[in-house]
Formats: C-alpha cells, sequence, structure tokens
RNA sequence: GGCUCCGUAGCUUAAUUGGAUAGAGCACCUGACUACGGAUCAGGAGGUUCCAGGUUCGAAUCCUGGCGGAGUCACCA
C-alpha cells in the first residue's frame, strides 16, 4: 500500500474513531503540500465539518494528533486555516529512496492484460509531411509510450491514404512533364520528390483556367451564373471545383487515371506503385528522424472498400435506412447528432463506411480492447458519429473507442495554407533545429572530446529534444501557436533544460559515483528540497497512471520540467561531492540518480532521448 | 444560425480535476559562489483568470446568460 493510500485510510479510520461517521476515499481530498508550507501531503478538512459539527481547525488538529498516533510513517503535523499539513519521517523517504534509485522500471506499470490499438500519422501520399503531422506523431507516440508503461500491450498503426485523385494528380504531372525523372535522378527526398509533381499539376490547371476564363464560354457561365454585384474574381474561385469537374482537360485526365487505377489498368497501377514507393522511402526518413515506428500500416487502397457487409448488416437490424433514391442513412438525432449518409445512392462508400470497415478489421486482425485514434479536432463530429454507429452495431470494443483530438497548429502569421506557401515542412524544420542546436554546442564547446559522430548524435538529440518538448508540453485540446523561434529555443522551459539536469547528474557521477552508498541510511534531516525531490518523484507511476487515463502527455513535460528545475536549484544551493557529511553526500547521489533516473524515464515516455554529455 | 472546443501577465503556457497568496518560461531590468557543467541559479517588474450573475466554507475550474476566436454542420476525405 502507498502512502497516499495510507493517509486516506488513516483519514477514513479517524474520522470514525472520532465522529463516528463512515466515509469513502473519495471523500478525503489530499494533495501535495504546497511548497511555501511545512508538511509533505495536506489534507483538507473543510469537507468533514457538517459530520464533526466542528470547526476544521479543531477538526485539522483532532485528526492530525490521530494519525500522528496510527500511521507509521506520519511524523508530526500542523493545522494552518483548516489545512492539515503532514510531515512523512525522514526514514519513510529514505527508505523510499534506498528502494528506487536505481530501479530503472521505476514508475512502470505491470501488464493489466488489455491491449491498446493506437492510431496517428496517417498522411496522405501526395506530398510530404508537415508541422501538423508532427504534432500529430508526436502525441501518438507518446500516447503509446505512456500506455505501455501504463500496463497496456500497445500496437500503433497508421491509415496510409494512398488512393485517390490527390496521388492521380502527381501521377499524371509526373507523366505528363517528369521526362522520366526520379528522386535519385532529381537528388531529392521522394516524398518531397512526389509533393513537387502536386504542386505542378495545381500550377498547369491554374494557368488552364486562368486562360479558359477568357474564352466565350466562361464569360457566358459568368454573365449567369454570377451572384449580383460578385465580383469576376470571386466567382472563378468559388467555381474552381466545378470547372476541374466539368470543363477542365487536366481534370478530366486525372479523373481517367482514378478510372483506370479503379479498374486495375496495367499501367497506371505500376506508375501508381512507382510513385508511392517513392513517398514511402521519404517518410520513412521522416518516421526516422523523428523516432517513431509502427507495428502496421493499413492501406486505404485496401480498405476503402471495406464497410459494406456492415451496412448490410445495420439494413436487415434496422439500425440504418434506405431511401427511395437506395441510399442508405442512420438517425443520430436521439444522440444529439444529425441523419448520416453510410452509403451513396449508387452504392459505393463514403468515408465512415470505409471507417466501420477498417474498425472491425483492426479488431479482428488484434483483438484490441481499446482503439486510440490520433486526429485533429476538425475530425470531431466525424468521430462522434462514426463511435456511435459501432456502437449501434454491437461491436464489442465499442466501449474502448476514443479520439485523442487536439488543436490545430498556428503560426504566428495566423493558419498554415498550402496555397500560400505557408505550410512548415517537416524535413525542414527538423533540419532548422538541428542547425540552431549545433550553433549553440559549438559555441559551449563541451563536447569537442567526443567523436564526430558522438557530436553528431548529441547535437540531433538535444534539438529534437526542443521541437518534441516545445509541442508535447501544450494540451492537446488547445490549438497551438507555433512560433519557429521559440520551438529553438535551448533555455528556459524547454527539452535541453531537462537533458541539462540528467547531463549535470551524470557529470557528478562521473566524478564520484561509484562509492558505496550505503551510509546515506544514516543520513539525518533531509532538507526541504530534498523532500520536494522525493515527493514529485514519489508521484510519478500515479502521474503515468493519469496521464495515460486522460490520454494526455502534456503532464509528463511538465512534471520533467518541474523536477529538472529542482535539481538545478538543489544543485546551485547545496553541495552533493563536498557534502558536509559522508551520510550526506551518499544521500544526494542515491538522490541525484533518482533524478537522473526519472528524468530518462519521463522523457523517454515522450520519445526524448537524454545525451550523457552535451 | 445549430452543435463542439477554446479564452489565464506583452507573447507561449501551468495549476495535483472544487482547495491555501494563480505557478513557470520567453522578452525587459538587476544580481550570483576563485567549488561538483553558467544550456544554471536568485531577485525585480508584469494578473479584474474575457464580462455579468449564480452554486459553495472555498471557483481559473461547476451552472446560466452574454462577448470574442476556432472548428464543424457534403452523396469530400
Amino acid at each position: 500500500m502507498n502512502i497516499i493510500e495510507s493517509i486516506q485510510n488513516g483519514v477514513i479510520k479517524g474520522i470514525k474513531a472520532l465522529y463516528g461517521a463512515d466515509i469513502v476515499a473519495d471523500q478525503v481530498t489530499m494533495n501535495s503540500t504546497r511548497k511555501e508550507f511545512e508538511g509533505d501531503y495536506t489534507v483538507v478538512a473543510f469537507p468533514f465539518t457538517r459530520i464533526a459539527r466542528k470547526k476544521p481547525g479543531q477538526i485539522a488538529e483532532e485528526l492530525g494528533e490521530y494519525l500522528v498516533r496510527e500511521v507509521e510513517a506520519i511524523e508530526s503535523y500542523n493545522v494552518i486555516k483548516g489545512f492539515l499539513n503532514l510531515s512523512l519521517s525522514d526514514a519513510f523517504w529514505r527508505a523510499f529512496l534506498g528502494e528506487m534509485y536505481q530501479d530503472e522500471a521505476y514508475g512502470k506499470h505491470a501488464p493489466n492484460g488489455q491491449k491498446v490499438m493506437v492510431e496517428f500519422s496517417s498522411p496522405n501520399t501526395n506530398k510530404p509531411l508537415h508541422l501538423g503531422h508532427i504534432r500529430n506523431i508526436l502525441l501518438g507516440w507518446s500516447t503509446s509510450r505512456i500506455m505501455e508503461a501504463a500496463g497496456y500491450e500497445v500496437f500503433r498503426v497508421q491509415v496510409v491514404n494512398d488512393r485517390g485523385i490527390a496521388i492521380c494528380k502527381s501521377m499524371l504531372a509526373w507523366q505528363k512533364y517528369g521526362q522520366g525523372a526520379t528522386p535519385e535522378s532529381a537528388g531529392e527526398k521522394g516524398d518531397h520528390f512526389v509533393g513537387d509533381y502536386y504542386v505542378l499539376f495545381e500550377k498547369k490547371l491554374q494557368e488552364e483556367y486562368k486562360a479558359w476564363q477568357q474564352t466565350g464560354p466562361a464569360r457566358e457561365i459568368f454573365e449567369q451564373q454570377s451572384e449580383n454585384g460578385q465580383s469576376e474574381e470571386a466567382f472563378f474561385k468559388a467555381f474552381k471545383n466545378t470547372y476541374f469537374n466539368e470543363y477542365s482537360r487536366l481534370g478530366a485526365e486525372a479523373k481517367e487515371m482514378l478510372l483506370q487505377w479503379e479498374a486495375g489498368k496495367e499501367e497506371t497501377i505500376s506508375l501508381w506503385k512507382q510513385m508511392n514507393a517513392w513517398v514511402y522511402q521519404g517518410f520513412d526518413e521522416t518516421y526516422r528522424r523523428l523516432g517513431v515506428e509502427f507495428d502496421k500500416l493499413y492501406f486505404e487502397s485496401d480498405t476503402y472498400l471495406l464497410g459494406k457487409d456492415a451496412i448490410q448488416k445495420g439494413l436487415d437490424n434496422g439500425i440504418f435506412y434506405k431511401k427511395e433514391d437506395g441510399s442508405v442513412w442512420i438517425g443520430l438525432t436521439d444522440a444529439g447528432l444529425d441523419h448520416k449518409l453510410v452509403l451513396r445512392s449508387d452504392g459505393t462508400s463514403v468515408y465512415i463506411t470505409q471507417d466501420i470497415g477498417t474498425a472491425q478489421k483492426r479488431y479482428q486482425d488484434f483483438g484490441v480492447d481499446k482503439m486510440v485514434y490520433v486526429v485533429a479536432d476538425e475530425q470531431n463530429y466525424h468521430f462522434q458519429a462514426l463511435f456511435e454507429i459501432l456502437k449501434r452495431l454491437g461491436e464489442p470494443y465499442a466501449d474502448g473507442l476514443y479520439h485523442l483530438s487536439y488543436g490545430m497548429v498556428n503560426l504566428p502569421t495566423g493558419k498554415m495554407k498550402s496555397r500560400e506557401g505557408t505550410v512548415v515542412d517537416a524535413d525542414d524544420l527538423i533540419a532548422e533545429v538541428v542547425e540552431e542546436a549545433r550553433a549553440n554546442t559549438v559555441e559551449r564547446d563541451t563536447i569537442s572530446g567526443l567523436t564526430k559522430e558522438q557530436q553528431e548524435e548529441v547535437i540531433r538529440q538535444i534539438a529534437m529534444a526542443a521541437l518534441k518538448f516545445f509541442i508535447i508540453k501544450v494540451q492537446p485540446r488547445k490549438r497551438m501557436v507555433f512560433d519557429p523561434k521559440e520551438s529553438v529555443d535551448l533555455q528556459g522551459q524547454t527539452g535541453p533544460y531537462v537533458q541539462n539536469a540528467y547531463v549535470r547528474v551524470q557529470s557528478v557521477l562521473r566524478k564520484g559515483g561509484e562509492q558505496d552508498l550505503s551510509p546515506a541510511a544514516g543520513y539525518r534531516k533531509l532538507e526541504p528540497q530534498e523532500k520536494e525531490m522525493l515527493n514529485m518523484i514519489y508521484s510519478f507511476p500515479g502521474l503515468i497512471q493519469l496521464a495515460a487515463q486522460e490520454y494526455d502527455p502534456s503532464g509528463i513535460a511538465n512534471f520533467c520540467y518541474d523536477l529538472a528545475k529542482a535539481y538545478h536549484r538543489f544543485y546551485h544551493d547545496h553541495s552533493i561531492l563536498n557534502a558536509p557529511t559522508a551520510e550526506a553526500r551518499a544521500f544526494r547521489l542515491q538522490l541525484s540518480r533518482a533524478v537522473a533516473n526519472v528524468l530518462h524515464q519521463g522523457m523517454n515516455l515522450l520519445g526524448i532521448e537524454m545525451p550523457e554529455r552535451m
């Protein structure tokens, strides 16, 4: 039993003994004592006033006295305004530290027998990854690590949107203008290479469209269809989709290509395979740089026809209904949603059809209890509908579905817009933070003793820590403003700040770590700062559990920062290797190792590596 | 317009899920040990937690009503 439960139990017994009332653990409000007061844990006495019919201060006094008597680890107490502050004995903290400081699995929970699938990234294959994907990937990765640490067996997957009109545009542009070029011949990463043809297609289409706008038929359409006072520019902007679908030669060719793909025409398929292969090489490279990997990839080209059986089954059960035109719908108004189309009148499927089928397939593949979808918040409604439908279909995993929704990433200048060229490319961004880290490292000249390769590795670790921490520390649901200048900061509330605390410990240990640390058992009178850190470390396992429950890694990031900060302060205020006594020295070495250990674990859950020197 | 989410210092954000004097970082100003790594530490200044009510011993947090922003309401994905 941990100390928090012990205290809660103590309070429950105390209330019974002192006032004869029965309460449950939930009614005991408890938290770590704020650092401006003396104590380790605080029990709030206000809720008991009704039960005890006494003033909170008096209750706190009586309860404090009881707890000191009955709970071994509690040594003393003080009461301030109805808050009962409890101090644990030095012996308790010493024992705790001695037990955990070299336990590298500290904080991890035993397997809970449950399986969870986390889907993240899920890119389109017509262009490279950008900043939005980075947030998605980091959230997905860290959440999956946290769930692992919380005891789940985790499967990481992505759905690759490898088919459709978008990739056909790239294919067509390459076919028409590429002259057989390859990423190798162009000296370019495959995903960028293919993305360039997508952009080229859009450019050619725009040229074609502009020219068309001057022709007689276009003038006529404008005259007839434009609304009163609508400018020519505004009209044609709105008309673009229609133009693409009904008038454009390039549009017709792209659509023709999609039809050929669906018909399985050999030449088209092989071109499609070639272009996608290039893209995957590029993606793999970016994933490698980000340090993430997947257990399985689902390709939309395999799954886009799934789900129709489920629709039929739902029709038979009366969950769905058919309109006269043959389209199939589900009414979700009683769940606060709307009516939703699940099958077109021509019998083809829509996005949600495919998602239903894919969910079922995943369950067949892995038998998971939970599925987490990391997808931006613009799809909130879609997932509400999807989950509701799966529930009505009676899927066994329906209660374990979770949409990890996150806010879109904006720049200080506003939204990212591909048309305006303001999209922050993932590879460019990574290169930028690496450059920044390199410049700083060279200036400090702290690792020039390492080999060139080792130096590069450290620089990469620092850079990625800056970028990842900057993104993960923000709660997922908040939309975030990403200032590239701040993301490469290496000081203050940043990843490198946390790394630095770890590096400091390593430095101390190199100079005096191999000694016998058993004298730590004789250390008396712990410093408040020492207790503060131990208290934080003590809370770490619970924090992992909470982060897993809430699907929110930001708390872990903030915890790591707080712990690093506490250590930096302690390091400044107290000597470790030159501590006043051998006991203090041994204790502080243990504590340093404990802090480093927990920082390493915590950052690792976020996908952030810790260098030994920096 | 309906629904959902967000609104905290100039900027980026936290607050143990209803607890004590709202805590950090950046930027700005001032300092720090002849010592274990200065990517550090300390101090200063900066707040009507969007506004108005309500519930409560206690509200940034919950409820109601506004204001502002974002997203979504396709036989698109």
